[in-house]
DNA sequence: GAGCACTGC
């Protein structure tokens, strides 16, 4: 790094180049006028400036271990249609690949394309290879996500997030606009790489340039998969990073972690520290590490996706002179963002994974162990800034023995309604024959378009309906978008609309960690006592009532964030509908109206009263409790039917976001389910049976 | 009377 000390011979100089400017904007004046000369010299000196910056960002290209491979690259490029590239950390390809195939001619027709899982990471690549193309960002180089398409006619390098990939190839399948696509990241796999990796197989053009990155460990099996193709390796640039295994099983991870963190700090070594715990509540455990009247000038700081973001900021801080930082993180740290400085990583070895059982239709969100790809993801973390050392709270056996090498992909554990709905309305026949690189569970499959007919999404031969054809327009979970175009027939759309915002984000409402009884009186002043759904439309009236005020959200215990994204996801829903025709009408205070649109497109996951404040589920019969968040939780009311958003296991069978309905609307809105029983006076909805479903698949 | 890893359109 270069530094300028003010020295006497620079002041020298410095007096030397002001008399000479002097002297040349003396002669200038003569001849033009002063606003003239302005311009001019902003113009010079930028010139200057830019050429230096472009002189630097030049080296620091050709310094990357990816340049030292540049041409063999390209040769294989040019060869095959398909190459597999593993490039370690610190290679240099996420920047550079896209570079090299415009320099080399592949933008004159078409664009060079290139996914990230995340969204950060493609608009923070996309800011960094402008600069590097002395390129206003947008203009070559451009990026899209989610609520921001920052591309132009100009663009010829366009980052975007798998997502984006996915939505491009809804709408024209053989993405005419590139001429290469780099799939960047995808031993992440996730569930939007695994769509795009079938598609790609299934009818892929054949002037197309396809690049996947990915890690050492599925190199051959992406190989395998796209037919034998090459694959090419590029070194890293990291630092040793040194292993050290539990000698013994640990029974309590959270108390090993602790003493395996004040043991380095009592060591003398220098260095953060960076531990990995599986969730939020163990990392509150941890955080009594501070407690500790041994353990001086330690700063324990905790990170995960919950946590406010001005309190997630301070993990990036500098720590005061002679303080260690030792923070504390869920797998939010492994890939989603980086901290410098760390030297020391404390693993325990597990991580928390929401698992879809399709046969209950039911999350489960459990602790297990992680992958090998996984640990040696966060191994690699202590070597970003010089060597490390990784503290694995496993034995060496465990890792070799019991880990899976990699992570499940996500397409084998997620409720795949979505990407069933997604590939029908592309046209794919047969599902179950559909190039998957991990073929999900087939019952999962089988379930997922059960789930379809009965939202009208399919007809009896497996098809899409008009209804389904719309459905995909959104980009909403398939009940969702039915219930949203359900409401425009009911005439209540624009309520609809706010509930299916405010059900696309997580977490509303703020908890403080101390909790206080005035963090739940203000909670119960939102309550609408039959709903969680219009609980939910009652927070964001009173919000937009309050001018979208973030002062009052925190006075309300809302994450304000959270309610931005309501703001942002609402708007896009909104353009789609009116896009697509469909009109936008508040049903007012008639909230019955809503309950039962609610009902319409929930009718399948609903519940029966059983015994004081139990449920059991109407179509399987299991018992499911209300969640003690939700509105309906220990009011004394307890109506007879409910329907839930969202079934997840924890603890126990929690049921999430309910909405009391009628026995009626039940048998009424979902026939295929449920008939009146009458049983004297009283009149009961029961299921019908089982063996009446299958016929449909 | 419970407690929720992480992404994405």
């Amino acid at each position: 790094m270069l530094q300028f000390f003010p020295t006497k011979s620079a002041l020298k100089l410095k007096n030397l180049l002001c008399r000479f400017f002097m002297g040349l904007f003396l002669i200038f004046r003569v001849f033009r006028a002063e606003q003239k000369f302005a311009d001019h010299m902003k113009e010079k000196n930028q010139a200057s400036s830019e050429f230096a910056k472009k002189k630097t960002l030049l080296e620091q290209r050709q310094y990357l271990p990816i340049f030292a491979v540049r041409q063999q690259l390209l040769n294989i490029i040019r060869d095959n249609n398909i190459v597999i590239v593993v490039g370690e950390t610190g290679s240099g390809k996420t920047t550079q690949l896209t570079q090299y195939l415009h320099e080399d001619g592949y933008t004159s027709y078409g664009m060079v394309g290139c996914t990230q899982p995340r969204r950060v990471a493609a608009m923070s690549v996309a800011k960094r290879v402008s600069e590097e193309m002395n390129s206003n960002l947008g203009e070559e180089v451009g990026y899209a996500i989610r609520f921001e398409d920052c591309t132009s006619e100009k663009t010829v390098i366009k980052y975007m997030t798998d997502g984006i990939l996915l939505r491009e190839s809804l709408r024209e399948s053989d993405l005419d606009h590139y001429s290469a696509v780099i799939m960047d990241e995808a031993h992440e796999r996730s569930l939007n790489t695994d769509v795009l990796f079938g598609l790609m197989m299934k009818d892929k053009r054949s002037d197309l340039k396809l690049i996947v990155t990915s890690a050492t460990m599925d190199s051959d099996k992406f190989a395998a998969f796209f037919g034998n193709v090459p694959i090419f390796h590029i070194p890293g640039r990291t630092f040793p990073v040194d292993i050290l295994f539990s000698k013994v099983p640990q029974e309590d991870y959270v108390e090993a972690a602790v003493k395996q963190a004040l043991q380095i700090h009592l060591s003398g070594m220098v260095g953060d520290i960076l531990i990995f715990m599986p969730g939020q509540e163990d990392i509150e455990i941890v955080e009594r590490l501070e407690d500790l009247e041994n353990a001086p000038s330690l700063a324990v700081l905790p990170i995960y996706s919950q946590l406010p973001s001005d309190l997630q900021a301070k993990i990036f801080q500098k720590a005061p002179d002679g303080v260690r930082k030792c923070i504390v993180a869920t797998n939010i740290a492994e890939t989603s963002l980086t901290v410098d400085g760390i030297m020391f990583v404390v693993d325990a070895g597990y991580c928390k994974l929401k698992v879809f059982n399709p046969r209950i239709g039911m999350d489960a969100l459990q602790i297990y162990p992680i992958s090998q790809a996984n640990a040696n993801q966060r191994a690699g973390r202590a070597g970003r800034t010089g060597p490390g050392q990784c503290f694995r709270l496993y034995t060496q056996s465990a890792f070799k023995n019991e880990m899976l090498t990699t992570t499940i992909p996500e397409i084998q554990r997620t409720n795949l309604a979505n990407v069933v709905l997604l590939l029908k309305s592309l046209g794919v026949q047969d599902l179950l024959l559909f190039h998957f690189m991990d073929p999900p569970p087939e019952d999962n499959m089988l379930n997922s378009m059960y789930q379809l007919w009965i939202l009208g999404a399919l007809d009896n031969t497996g098809s899409l309906t008009p209804t389904g054809r719309l459905m995909v327009e959104f980009p909403l979970d398939p009940a969702l978008s039915k219930m949203l175009i359900v409401s425009c027939d009911m005439g209540c759309s624009a309520d609809i609309l706010i509930i299916v915002s405010m059900l696309s984000v997580p977490s509303i409402f703020y908890r403080p960690k101390v909790p206080s009884i005035h963090c739940d009186q203000v909670r119960e002043k939102f309550s609408v006592p039959e709903s969680d759904h219009l609980t939910y439309l009652n927070v964001y009236l009173q919000w937009k009532n309050n001018n979208y005020s973030s002062i009052w959200c925190n006075d309300h215990f809302i994450h304000t964030k959270a309610m931005r994204k309501v703001r942002e996801v609402r708007s896009q829903l909104k353009d789609i509908m009116v896009q697509q025709k469909m009109n936008l009408v508040s049903c007012g205070s008639d909230w019955d109206v809503i309950r039962k649109c609610i009902c319409a497109a929930y009718f399948h996951q609903a519940a029966k009263l059983k015994g004081i404040g139990e449920y059991v589920n109407v179509r399987t019969g299991m018992p499911c409790h209300l969640h003690p968040t939700s509105a309906l939780f220990g009011m004394g009311y307890t109506p007879d039917y409910i329907i839930y958003h969202e079934l997840v296991m924890t603890t126990k069978e929690y049921m999430q976001c309910v909405t009391a309905v009628d026995g009626e609307w039940l048998a009424e809105l979902g026939p295929m389910f449920y008939s009146i029983k009458h049983a004297g006076k009283s009149r009961q909805v029961s299921s019908v049976p089982p063996e009446f479903h299958n016929q449909h698949l």
